[in-house]
RNA sequence: GGCCCGGUAGUUCAGUUGGUUAGAACGCUAGCCUGUCACGCUAGAGGUCGUGGGUUCGAGCCCCAUCCGGGUCGCCA
């Protein structure tokens, strides 16, 4: 192993070019790969910007040369020499007309054999790749990412402090609040007993800083939440939160725009049409089953809990008792590609989701099968038809149920498998869409009360003020999200500044006066002092990135992600701890039962 | 907490109805090779079949339990 001697840096490779041929340069960084031909050795160098090939042959130094026949993968080395035209070309790599011919080189470390080869074209197991991820990380395609999210950061840093907003930190130890996920707990040692929560967004700070008086505010905020991951979700994540005093909805719609418009162009190059479409929710519910639609491709819901009313087919009915309804999705055309068999296949899609079955009916050019259709009279089933236009080629798929969410569930999903399977979807496209008219409340069949769809601080639309009481699932908020591509990229809402309208959402989600201030009496005794109208919203950074890169995981935008069992596999966390540890918190120690 | 998928050489995988010495490719090691770039040729090393029980004359294969990883439902105001 040598030192860097007296040689230093002069270039990256990535950026090297036929022009530059003739001059001497210095470059460091990986060995990728070694061809030894004998009497001469190429050797591939790799650091963060690229690739360039290093060339010793019989005209080196006799002890460069040596060097060079001994260098195997991930040696880490420094390189002098000139920069020459290649003799073999190759459009492989964006170097591919040049070569270092090297007259120095400076072998920094050695290195073991990697558990995988350090490429990108490589197929290798999550597992290994995040216990090293390390060396996973040093695969050109996964620096991609990451640069990407320094840029994205410094992008929206420059637009909104362009916009006069004023990034501000926010506490990551704070008060634990029940409503919501599940926070992470911190124990307190100089007050035994008590704990803090890492955050699950900024949220009430930032709603403390407006009626501060710092009128627009953002900030780049790393988030918790103690819930199961996905593969979109991980329970350490990144907001890109703001929020703007004296606005309306329409006011933060239009800035968030702008900022994606912004990003989307100085990042990717791609210009994004502004402003986004809006859609109401019931809307998007309705037409695509979900609140966060893929507008992408066709497949829409239809509703015909009308037009079978009255039928003797047992679900329908039922469903239609129940005080749920029958909906369709009508798949034009597709009666060669869903088969018996595949819609088999669906109907265990719409199973997960709650729905009892599928209904279907399938009309190829020469038969017409159908599971339901024996059950209605023929006036039924011609009104059915027309109703949602069948025609010779296509399938209805049916879902019936009891519980509206469960059709749209089922039915939002089912179009959603359908489309990936049969790529009805553009992929080449930013879709770009905002679903507004949010419900304020939900109803939680768990606990048999209305909570927050927002959250307890979202003002309700001006129309609907007096139902917060009387009607809470009738009534709207102002809020409103931002979906991308059929992702929710981000949300957000105008906040309640008045106090007493904060005291009928508490009333209405069920706390008591005492519940109330036990967890929110800060926020309540500081609405009483003036506060401006405010309003914001707040992106998944991580996602974006991850939608802006077409990635399918949240993991391979995040330099360190966490597991399904939320550990981490690298360091082996989380862990327990030291005795000594507990007891400094008043933790009793519990041993691991063997 | 539920459901589904996976774990066999360093890696990715194959492994028949349970049957002799568990294979391939890539990687690795050694030798040869002066224009390679997925270099080529020759030879070689490399395996507690995730772990622990069980069934059996015999288990990579069957059964039970368990660990690890992935996807997903619930959950994620």
């Amino acid at each position: 192993m040598e030192t860097m001697g007296s040689l230093r840096r002069t270039h990256y490779c990535g950026g090297l070019r036929l022009t530059d041929a003739g001059t001497e340069i210095v470059v460091a960084g990986s060995i990728a790969k070694c061809r030894d031909k004998g009497g001469i050795v190429f050797a591939d160098l790799r650091d963060t910007t690229g690739i360039l090939q290093l060339v010793f042959d019989d005209s080196s130094d006799k002890d460069v040369f040596e060097k060079a026949s001994g260098l195997r993968s991930e040696y880490v080395v420094i390189a002098k020499g000139t920069l020459r035209e290649r003799a073999a070309k190759t459009d492989k790599i964006p170097t591919g007309d040049i070569e270092l011919f090297v007259t120095e080189l400076r072998v920094l470390s050695g290195a073991e054999t990697t558990p995988f080869e350090i490429r990108d074209e490589i197929n290798v197991k999550d597992e290994l790749r995040l216990k090293y991820r390390y060396l996973d990380l040093r695969r050109p395609g996964m620096h991609q990412p990451l640069v990407m999210r320094s840029k994205v950061a410094k992008l929206v840093r420059d637009y909104y402090c362009d916009h006069d907003f004023c990034e501000i930190e926010t506490p990551m130890l704070i008060k634990s609040t029940p409503e919501g996920a599940r926070d992470y707990l911190v124990p307190s040692r100089v007050q035994p007993g008590h704990f803090y929560a890492l955050p699950q967004s900024p949220q009430l700070y930032k709603q403390l800083l407006m009626l501060s008086g710092f009128d627009k505010y953002f900030q780049i905020a790393r988030c918790f939440r103690d819930e199961d991951l996905r593969a979109d979700r991980q329970p350490e994540f990144t907001q890109i939160d703001m929020e703007m005093a004296f606005v309306t909805e329409d006011d933060v719609m239009t800035m968030n725009e702008g900022l994606v418009k912004y990003v989307f162009q100085k990042a990717l190059g791609v210009e994004i049409a502004t402003p986004f479409r809006r859609m109401p929710y019931t809307e998007a519910m309705n037409r695509f089953g979900s609140d966060k639609p893929d507008t992408r491709f066709g497949l829409e819901l239809q509703d015909v809990s009308q037009t079978v009313a009255g039928c003797e087919f047992a679900p329908f009915k039922a469903a239609l008792e129940n005080g749920g309804s029958v909906r369709l999705i009508n798949c034009k055309g597709m009666a060669e590609q869903l088969t018996r068999k595949t819609i088999d296949k669906l109907t265990d899609v719409v199973k997960t989701y709650g729905a009892k079955g599928l209904a279907y009916t399938r009309l190829t050019a020469d038969s017409e099968t159908s599971s339901f259709e024996k059950f209605l009279t023929e006036e039924e089933k011609a009104a059915l038809r027309s109703a949602c236009g069948a025609e010779t080629g296509d399938v209805l798929l049916v879902v019936a149920d009891g519980d509206n969410d469960v059709v749209y569930a089922a039915l939002g999903a089912l179009r959603l498998e359908i489309g990936k399977k049969y790529n009805l979807i553009d992929q080449s496209v930013f879709d770009f869409l905002w679903v507004t008219d949010f419900p304020l409340f939900e109803y939680d069949k768990e606990e048999q009360r209305y909570v927050a769809k927002h959250h307890p601080f979202t003002m309700p639309k001006d129309e609907d003020l007096d139902k917060v009481e009387t009607d809470p699932g009738a009534c709207r908020a102002k809020a409103y999200d931002m979906i991308l591509n059929g992702c929710e990229l981000g949300g957000g809402s105008i906040r309640i500044n008045d106090p007493v309208l904060q005291d009928r959402m508490f009333h209405a989600l069920g706390f008591t006066e005492e519940s109330a201030r036990e967890s929110f009496g800060f926020l309540m005794d500081a609405y009483r002092y003036g506060a401006p109208p405010h309003g914001g919203m707040a992106f998944g950074f991580d996602r974006m990135i991850m939608l802006m890169l077409g990635r399918e995981s949240i993991r391979d935008v995040i330099a360190f992600p966490k597991v399904q069992n939320a550990g981490e596999v690298m360091s082996g966390c989380p862990e327990t701890v030291e005795e000594k540890q507990l007891r400094e918190l008043c933790i009793r120690y519990v041993p691991e039962e063997k």
